[in-house]
Parts: C-alpha cells; sequence; structure tokens
RNA sequence: GCCGGAGUGGUGAAACUGGCAACCACGCACGCCUCAAGAGCGUGUGGGCGAAAGUCCUUGAGGGUUCGAGUCCCUCCUCCGGCACCA
C-alpha cells in the first residue's frame, strides 16, 4: 500500500492550487452571506521590495487565524494594500535613476506574487494603494475637512534639518541624531508646517474603553501622551511691565522655594528681557544651543550649564526679586518653556543652583521641621515650610490651596498639560500627497475647492543629490491660479507624512474604488469598526495612536458611527536577526524564496508559527525547519495509507477530542505553537492506530491543519475524494465529555515528594483515591515509622500523605 | 533613572484557577532499511552517584507562605523592548 503513495512534492501541488483557487475565487469575500460578517485585518506593508522573513512572520499567523475564523463560521474580509508613499522610493530614484512610482510598482507587483506564493487568503479585488491619486484624494479631502474644523492649521516650527542635504528629515529619518542618509548631524531649523491637532483629543485618547487591546501598547500610548496635573502661574518681570513669565508646575506647593527662573533657550522673551550687559552671552548661548541641539541637547546626563539674563522677575507668593536664567534643560516643547526653578525639591534645579550659587531653601520638610541645610534636594512629599499662610500645610493639599490662591489672584490656577504634541504632517518631500492649499498675494492661503480635488502629483520632477523638496521646483506645478480671485498664484509643495494615509485605509477596503467618498458607508456598515487587528508591536505609538485621532476627527464629522478603529488588537513580537529587528532598511533581511524552494509554503507557514509565541518573537535561526517538514511528510502518509481494520479505538477518540479543543483554543489565543505541538501528537499517535477511529481523526486532523497548510491539506482533501474546497468546510466539533482521559496517573506521594505513580481509572471517588494510595508498596517503604496526619487529593492527579513529626 | 516584558535541558520551547518540571520539535548517539548517500522508520537523550534496581538534585540568586511553588509574596541580579532633563 504505501509504496504506491507518491512522494509529497510542495513544488508541484502549491503552484496548482495557486491557480485553481485564483480561478474560483475562492479568496474573494462577498460583503452579504449566510453567516456573520468579520473583519480582519493585518497592517499592510510598506512596498521596499520584497517580502522577507519578518513579513511571513506578521501575515502567515495571521492568515491562519483568518482561515479559521471561516471555517468557525464567519464570513471573513481580509484584504491587503501597500502603504506605498514614503522616502526609500526617492532615494532609489536618486541612486537608481528609476522614478518612484516605478520603482514602487515594481515592487508591488513582486510582493503580491510572493502573498500568492505564501498561500495568503487576500480579497485582492479590495486591495488599497496610498500612492494613487484615488486614494490620496481623499487624504486631500480630509485634511480640507480638518482645516474647516481647526483641526489642521500652520505655524512656524522646528524641524529636523540636515545641512548637508539641505532637505527637512522626518523624526524616522533622523538616527541619532544624524541624517539616514549622510549622516551629518541634524539642527534644529524654524519652517513653517502643517499640524493637526491631535492634543485637542489628548483626553479621549487616554480611554481604552470598550476596546481589547493588549495593556503594553495601552501603557506605551499612555505614556506617550503624557498627562500631568498641576497649576499654571505667571510671574512679572521687573522693569518690563507687559510681559509676565507663564510657566507650569506639578509642585505648586513648592512655590515659596522658586529661588529663580529657568527659560527655554528659544523663548520668545529672552530676546525681549535681557539686559545689555548679558547680551553678547545670551546670544552666544542661544545660538550653541540651536546648533547643538539633536545629538548633545538630548545626551542623558549633560551638566546642566546655562547663562543669566541679567533680567529679574518677582516670586508672586514671597514677593522677592529672582532671576532669570537660560538653560537648554528646559525644553521649549514642553509646558511653557518656562519654570520655576526649586533647588531644594528638584534634582535638575538643585545641580543648575549649585553649579551658579543660586540660593537653595528648603520649603518641604518630611517631618515638619526646618532644616538648615539642604545636602541633596527632597523630591517627596511631606510638610510646607517657610511657606508663609502655607506652612504646616501638607502636600497633597497645598498643590490645591496654592493653585487656588494663584486663581483667586488672578495670575494662573489649576491646569493639565500634555507631553504629547500636535502632529507635525508637512514634509518637505515629493513621493506623498500633496497638501491642497494655494497661495495668493492677494486672497492669503486658500485652499483648494474640492471640486479641484485631487491635486495630481506631477510625474516629472528632478530627481538630483543635492536634496531638497523635488516638487517645488517642478514650475508646472507650483504656478497655478487662486481660487478665490483668479490671480496667478502658487501651490503648497509640503506632501503629507505618510502616517496620514495609514490612518484611515481600514475604511477604503470595503470598497476601494468608489469615487464619490472616501468610503462606501452601506458597504462599510457591514463591516467596519475593524473586529481584529494585528501587526507589529513597533506602531505601538505613532500609527495606532493617529489611526485613533483621525477615528474620533470623523466620528465628530459625522462621517463614522464609532470612536475606536480597532476592537481587538494583537501584536507579533519582532524578527531578529544579527542582533536587531529585521527590515529593509537595516540592511539585514533574510528571504524566504529559498525555504519555500526546498521546503514549500507550508512548511515555512508552519515554521514561523511552531517558532515560539507569537507575541513574543523571536530570533532568526531556520535549525528547526526540518521538523515542520518532516510532520508534513507523516500527514501526507498518513491521510493517503488505507487505515486498515480493526474496532474503535477509544484512546484515540478521546485523543482526537481533546486535541480540536486545545487547537480552537490556541488559535484563537494566537497561541499557534502550542497548537502546532497539539496536532504533532494526534499524528504521532495516528501512525500507530487503524480502523475506523484513524480514518475519522485523520479527516479532522486535515481539517485542523487546514489554515496553518492550505496547500497540502487541500490537496489531500481532494486526493481523499472530499466534496468543495477543504476552505470551505467547517471547523470540528468536539464532545466536552470525550476530551478527558479515561485513565489517569495517580502520582503518590509521601510528605510532598514523589514516591510511587500508578494507573488508575479517571473520576474515582477521593476515598478510593487514598485507598489506592495507601495500598502502593513504595509508599509504605516510606510511610515506615511514621504516624499518617492526614491525606491531601486531588481528583484524577495526586495524593499527598502528610505524616506527622516524629519529634 | 522611569515604565513594560522575560530569565526553565546542548537549542527553540511547554506546563489549565499552585498538584508528575521539561509536551512538541531541533540537535546528538545508537540501530533498522540501503550497494551507497539521502529520505524514511525505531530506541535513547536535564544533571550527579550507581553495573542495575534505584536514589538524590534541578526552572537567574536568596528568603518566605503552603501538605505541595516554574507558578503566589519579599529582596536582589541579568537580559530585551519603550520612554528618557517632561517642570
Amino acid at each position: 500500500m504505501r509504496d504506491k503513495i507518491d512522494r509529497y512534492a510542495p513544488d508541484v501541488i502549491e503552484p496548482k492550487w495557486q491557480k485553481r483557487w485564483a480561478a474560483s475565487g475562492l479568496h474573494e469575500t462577498a460583503d452579504v452571506a449566510d453567516r456573520p460578517n468579520f473583519y480582519f485585518v493585518t497592517m499592510y506593508p510598506y512596498p521596499s521590495g520584497e517580502l522577507h522573513v519578518g513579513h511571513w512572520y506578521a501575515m502567515a499567523p495571521s492568515d491562519c487565524a483568518a482561515r479559521f475564523l471561516r471555517m468557525r463560521g464567519h464570513n471573513v474580509l481580509f484584504p491587503m494594500g501597500f502603504d506605498a508613499f514614503g522616502l526609500p522610493a526617492e532615494n532609489a530614484a536618486i541612486k537608481r535613476n528609476m522614478h518612484p512610482a516605478a520603482w514602487t510598482e515594481k515592487n508591488m507587483a513582486h510582493m503580491r506574487e510572493q502573498f500568492t506564493m505564501m498561500g495568503a487568503s487576500i480579497d485582492w479585488r479590495r486591495e488599497v494603494v496610498t500612492c494613487y491619486p484615488e486614494y490620496y484624494r481623499w487624504n486631500q479631502w480630509m485634511f480640507l475637512r480638518f482645516l474647516e474644523q481647526g483641526l489642521a492649521y500652520r505655524a512656524m516650527a522646528p524641524v529636523n534639518w540636515c545641512p548637508k542635504d539641505q532637505t527637512v528629515l522626518a523624526n524616522e529619518q533622523v538616527i541619532g541624531g544624524r541624517c539616514e542618509r549622510c549622516e551629518t548631524p541634524v539642527i534644529k531649523r524654524d519652517l513653517e508646517q502643517w499640524f493637526f491637532r491631535i492634543t485637542r483629543y489628548a483626553d479621549e485618547l487616554l480611554r481604552f474603553e470598550g476596546i481589547d487591546w493588549p495593556e503594553r501598547v495601552r501603557v506605551m500610548q499612555t505614556n506617550w501622551i503624557g498627562r500631568s496635573e498641576g497649576a499654571e502661574i505667571a510671574f512679572d518681570v521687573h522693569g518690563h511691565p507687559a510681559e509676565k513669565i507663564r510657566f507650569f508646575t506639578t509642585r505648586p506647593d513648592t512655590i515659596y522655594g522658586a529661588t529663580f527662573m529657568v527659560l527655554a533657550p528659544e523663548h520668545p522673551l529672552v530676546a525681549k528681557i535681557t539686559t545689555p550687559a548679558q547680551r553678547r552671552e545670551v546670544d552666544e548661548y542661544v545660538a550653541r544651543a540651536r546648533l547643538m541641539e539633536e545629538i548633545e541637547r538630548t545626551s542623558a546626563e549633560r551638566i546642566k550649564k546655562g547663562v543669566s539674563t541679567g533680567a529679574f522677575a518677582e516670586n508672586a507668593f514671597t514677593g522677592e526679586r529672582i532671576p532669570v536664567w537660560i538653560a537648554d534643560y528646559v525644553l521649549s516643547t514642553y509646558g511653557t518653556g518656562a519654570i520655576m526653578a526649586v533647588p531644594a525639591h528638584d534634582e535638575r534645579d538643585f545641580e543648575f543652583a549649585k553649579r551658579y550659587g543660586l540660593e537653595i531653601r528648603e520649603v518641604i520638610s518630611p517631618d515638619g521641621s526646618e532644616h538648615a541645610a539642604v545636602a541633596e534636594p527632597y523630591v517627596g512629599e511631606g510638610i510646607m515650610v517657610r511657606s508663609g499662610p502655607f506652612t504646616g500645610t501638607r502636600s497633597e493639599e497645598g498643590k490645591r490651596a496654592v493653585a487656588e490662591e494663584a486663581k483667586r489672584r488672578g495670575i494662573g490656577g489649576p491646569s493639565v498639560i500634555y507631553r504629547l504634541r500636535d502632529w507635525l504632517v508637512s514634509r518637505q518631500r515629493y513621493w506623498g500627497t500633496p497638501i491642497p492649499i494655494i497661495y495668493c498675494d492677494d486672497c492669503g492661503m486658500v485652499p483648494v475647492p474640492e471640486k479641484d480635488l485631487p491635486v495630481v502629483l506631477p510625474r516629472d520632477a528632478p530627481f538630483t543629490a543635492e536634496g531638497g523638496n523635488p516638487l517645488a521646483r517642478v514650475e508646472s506645478f507650483v504656478r497655478t491660479t487662486c481660487p478665490s480671485c483668479g490671480k496667478a498664484a502658487r501651490r503648497e509643495t509640503d506632501t503629507m507624512d505618510t502616517f496620514v494615509d495609514s490612518s484611515w485605509y481600514v475604511y477604503r477596503y470595503p470598497d476601494p474604488k468608489i469615487d464619490t467618498a472616501f468610503m462606501n458607508e452601506a458597504v462599510a456598515r457591514r463591516w467596519l469598526p475593524v473586529a481584529r487587528y494585528t501587526g507589529g508591536i513597533e506602531h505601538a505609538i505613532l500609527h495606532l495612536l493617529y489611526a485613533r485621532f483621525v477615528t474620533k476627527a470623523l466620528r465628530d464629522m459625522g462621517y463614522l458611527w464609532f470612536g475606536e478603529p480597532f476592537r481587538h488588537l494583537r501584536n507579533q513580537g519582532n524578527i531578529v536577526f544579527g542582533g536587531r529587528k529585521m527590515s529593509k532598511s537595516r540592511g539585514n533581511v533574510q528571504p524566504p524564496d529559498e525555504y519555500v524552494a526546498r521546503y514549500g509554503a507550508d512548511t515555512l507557514r508552519l515554521f514561523m508559527m511552531f517558532m515560539g509565541p507569537w507575541t513574543q518573537g523571536s530570533d532568526w535561526n531556520a535549525e528547526g525547519i526540518e521538523g515542520v517538514h518532516r510532520f508534513l511528510n507523516r500527514v501526507w502518509t498518513i491521510a493517503l495509507s488505507e487505515p486498515g481494520e480493526g474496532p474503535r479505538d477509544e484512546t484515540i477518540d478521546r485523543l482526537l477530542h481533546r486535541t480540536i479543543a486545545k487547537v480552537t483554543a490556541d488559535v484563537d489565543a494566537y497561541h499557534f505553537n502550542t497548537a502546532i505541538a497539539a496536532m504533532m501528537e494526534l499524528t504521532n499517535e495516528l501512525q500507530h492506530a487503524h480502523g475506523p477511529s484513524r480514518a475519522e481523526a485523520t479527516e479532522k486532523l486535515l481539517l485542523m491543519l487546514a489554515p496553518f497548510a492550505p496547500y497540502i491539506t487541500e490537496e489531500l482533501w481532494e486526493r481523499r475524494a472530499g466534496t468543495d474546497s477543504i476552505h470551505r468546510q467547517r471547523w470540528p466539533a468536539w464532545d466536552p465529555a470525550m476530551t478527558t482521559l479515561d485513565e489517569i496517573t495517580l502520582v503518590v506521594q509521601v510528605d510532598g515528594k514523589v514516591r510511587d505513580r500508578v494507573t488508575a481509572r479517571a473520576g474515582l471517588p477521593e476515598a478510593e483515591l487514598r485507598e489506592i494510595a495507601l495500598a502502593s508498596p513504595k509508599a509504605k517503604v516510606a510511610l515506615d515509622g511514621r504516624t499518617i496526619d492526614r491525606t491531601i487529593i486531588v481528583p484524577d492527579r495526586l495524593v499527598n500523605i502528610v505524616t506527622r513529626r516524629s519529634s
């Protein structure tokens, strides 16, 4: 029998089924079905050229879960697309003299083939490609809506600037303070930039009610938003009656210890209040701070240096004149860019005061008594001392009381600030969505009228190594007429951050072709919001936060009926190779194709899932791939051999039910590795089984394996004369009564040490278990000379005989 | 420094609400099959002592709770990830 079976040949059967599935439309999802709809999305990739092992690790298990949900009775939409705008395409244009569009198209074509090779059950009719005008016109449409709502605005902002390439860089293009391309240290430059007002949603973004997201991601977003409660207070500046220095503090209870103030070097008041005597020193310091910003300024433990402005402010609570300094440890981008410095109760202020001989005055005491000297800052809470009318007040109460007093006096009050800053969305780059704005000398800034959308990216642009934005040099693009007055005007040449594209793409999948709205609401109502979203943990903050923000904004404008895009989120860990996360830009990608050629896609899929827990990630090491390949070979042989004659085998039947229950629970929980281990165990047992139990178990094994290894199971299903595609079958059912063992191994312990193991029938009463244990000869030996105190019985598991200590 | 996550055989790893530590694999060793190689199949494989039966030890370190701890509590160490002068 056995020798008639042909060899398992993935190189033959995989292409065969690729063709057949494409021809039969197996992966096309209907919007209306006799089963409930389920929207399952895996983060789309950047079309970097080819799918590497990291992409497989993201996709293969997700595809398995999508297929599983189909067999479990859902109508699953599992779409795919490409995050097709972005800088690497532009760099490729410069390096290889190839247009970004052509480079991107070539990469997408190759990657689509690779997805097909993988066996991913993608409905390609719904593909979304963000660099097509049909897509990005809706970025532009949204931009205009945001503008109307005050959610998009233009402001001067410091941005990352590479002096050699003469271009602005995105944050992600700044690596260790240097330009990713030429490694020149990056400096800050002030430029007019476009922002999305994400801070308007800061509070709502802190709430995660009703969504099932990993704790880790919620914590990361919460920290990123960084809510702080405290007070905002303003002090007068001596000799400048029109100016006040506003500052934020989380410790208003320490205000009587504010012996000086510090402004960020970029603070607008610096130029106004600096005294002539200090001007030169201040100017030099400010210039230096700007130049060194990225590399030095952010380095962790540097010495705090600053200079005096020569000006004085008045501490409104003590009435004292206090000097105003500038120092780069105060950030212009956080709070108001100014602080009251309380050296006795803040480590940074303490260090600064020590260095420059500024007064250090204790105002919070752990025990309520005053201390003469402050050897080191006390940052905890305590009782206010030397604090005028507040002396004797506890910190918590003092915080509130001081803030209230400031409010009463009209100089401030309680306040909440966030670390989160508005989202800078403009990029001085070609390969992105043009921002739909026109500048007219007479009318000023004019939005492009909706009827004129999309503002199409011109194909021809000068791509040169000198850098700068190629779009700004395309005269035919820049020159236009004012929509408002008709006179000659200039277009905005900045393009949008690609995170804008990805913040709403999941709303496009249900009908990517609709050209009257960003989303086909009638169709989308059947799918949205996303029931399951999977992707890399590296997107925990940026993409996932932006998508939440855009969703809330669209909801408030009446375009969406929900405020959270992703109901359920799970992140796979990273595939690490050579000590770093695998990615094209890091140059450490491992191509999957050679493994596919050698073992087939099913083996590689299975191996990806077998390596370890999916959410944990893994170091890439292909050594174990042989094991899963052997497993598929065994399945092949078993499925094509005759089961033989024999009676039903209850042990096999029970194992089968147990396996179905385990695999079901495991796939649901993304525990692919243990699901595969369970199927391997079943397979190992089936090799020695015969008769109807084996026949039934083999068929159900194939069904369970189908989401993991879609090709081999489809081929075997066909050869075993199964009807239709295996991928249209229902997931096997199990009987809970059959998931228990009929025979158990009872562990007999004496004083917690294992002394014997006895085979017994399952479900015996405690009294009987005790008798069995006491009858064990080995237990008797161990019990010799001891008095039994009590016995602990865990049904079907263990009996522990506890003896009394004899002395 | 702060916030997460994790430390288990030679390796990847498993272990439900505390109940047989190491499932399933890789690798290795020996055997079967073969002219041979590969593939396939079988047996063994945490460590110590022992010829064996057996026996003691073992989940980063140390303490604790418990009849019983990889799992719970305390202290500490190491690694990975994120944030990092955030007022």
